[in-house]
DNA sequence: CTATTATTCAAGCGATCTATTGAATATGGT
DNA sequence: ACCATATTCAATAGATCGCTTGAATAATAG
């Protein structure tokens, strides 16, 4: 079926770019690159998936230009081609939610119903910080955030949130985030720092998104 | 694999609605009911796929939560659920021009390039329509238009443009639209009316997007 | 009730996609 | 030169997808 028409050929392009996000291990790797540049064993352990596999979604997404790699040493470094990749899963969340079946609407409501009254948004955080009202609370991994974080933002990994208390401060309003509107490190640490006494809230999305809006951001 | 963490089951869900949108002909269709509600068989007629293949494509969108259907009479009336999914293709056609390939990019330039500079945006089309400086015309087939059109536009099909040249002013800016950014139709309207000697632009997008931002409208 | 029309269903085949495995390649250290 | 490590390649089997075909269903008209 040669000559086709650029109409079908661009169809074609939009179809490939579309199916490159119809995988739900290629779109937990996007949400872990969101984070910042990662190697193939890196992303291989965070994701769970075997090395060649990760490897192979890689591809997959490089192909449909969603990832841009670049070799050090033995490494091969992948990050996210542009911000624009973090606008269109988003665009892609969005319009799952609202067409979510009932069963899905418990699982999403796992997640939002919580405590989203009382999640913050990125323009409110950022008057907020401005005014040194809050203390900003980075809760993934060190190693994310040394890749890049939210300016002025305090590390303290989930995990160690109960040795490192003393930290914190009981008075000042505390904002935690992570990765993403679905990861569930924010929500854990916004309940274990309650049950403390802290004041804390949780950032309506993760780092990817703040990064993307363009707001002011810290890079390792 | 029972017992899926909640975080999978979503991820799961977002790659189901992106696999909607993952092959060539289901973007087509959904390009089509963006000009409206249209049956069965009139899709497949306009898509140029057999009524059975349209009818399983269509189970898959609905699947999905892109379109909803109604049934009336022997027909199954199909539309889009709501405007975002005109978000959503947008943003799916923004990130695919970004990241095209270079082959790829001649394509796009084939809508793009020839008259793109001279190309109107929404806002600009509002503000002169609402001055009466223009005429806007309509290049779609008369079923769609009828099916919904730019408020104040003027039909006059693409096939019909020679035999009633005469309608049109000659002194007027004429604004040419039809389905969208990568319709034919207005870019050859404004090709075949311009060596008439016409002062014809082409409307960056089409009737979907205006509808989808909210712009004023006529429903028939 | 029968005939007609629009749509959906069901089965089947070829094509594409995914994950696994083990080998091949590339880079850097010793 | 040799070895260790990170990544990619190649081959495979199983699953899913896409289109066709023909039958089944639903609604209407006569």
């Amino acid at each position: 079926m040669p000559n086709q028409s650029p109409k079908d050929l661009l169809l074609d392009q939009f179809a490939t770019v579309a199916k490159a996000l119809g995988h739900p291990n290629r779109l937990d790797l996007l949400e872990h690159l969101g984070q910042g540049e990662r190697s193939v064993e890196s992303l291989a352990k965070v994701a769970g998936l075997t090395i060649a596999n990760t490897s192979q979604h890689l591809q997959h997404l490089r192909r449909a230009g969603f990832v841009t790699s670049r070799k050090e040493g033995l490494h091969v470094y992948s990050r996210l081609a542009d911000d624009d990749v973090i606008d269109l899963l988003r665009a892609l969340r969005h319009t799952t939610e609202r067409h979510l079946g009932e069963i899905d609407r418990v699982v999403s409501g796992y997640f939002h119903e919580r405590d989203s009254l009382e999640a913050i948004s990125r323009t409110e955080l950022m008057r907020r910080a401005k005014n040194g009202l809050v203390t900003v609370l980075d809760v993934r991994p060190t190693e994310e955030y040394e890749a890049g974080h939210i300016k002025g933002a305090v590390n303290l990994p989930l995990e160690d949130i109960e040795k490192r208390l003393g930290e914190l401060p009981k008075e000042l309003e505390i904002i935690a985030y992570c990765r993403g509107p679905y990861c569930v490190l924010a929500f854990e640490a916004v309940a274990e720092l309650r049950k403390k006494g802290f004041k804390v809230r949780r950032l309506e999305e993760g780092y990817p998104e703040w990064k993307a809006s363009g707001l002011p951001i810290e890079e390792g």
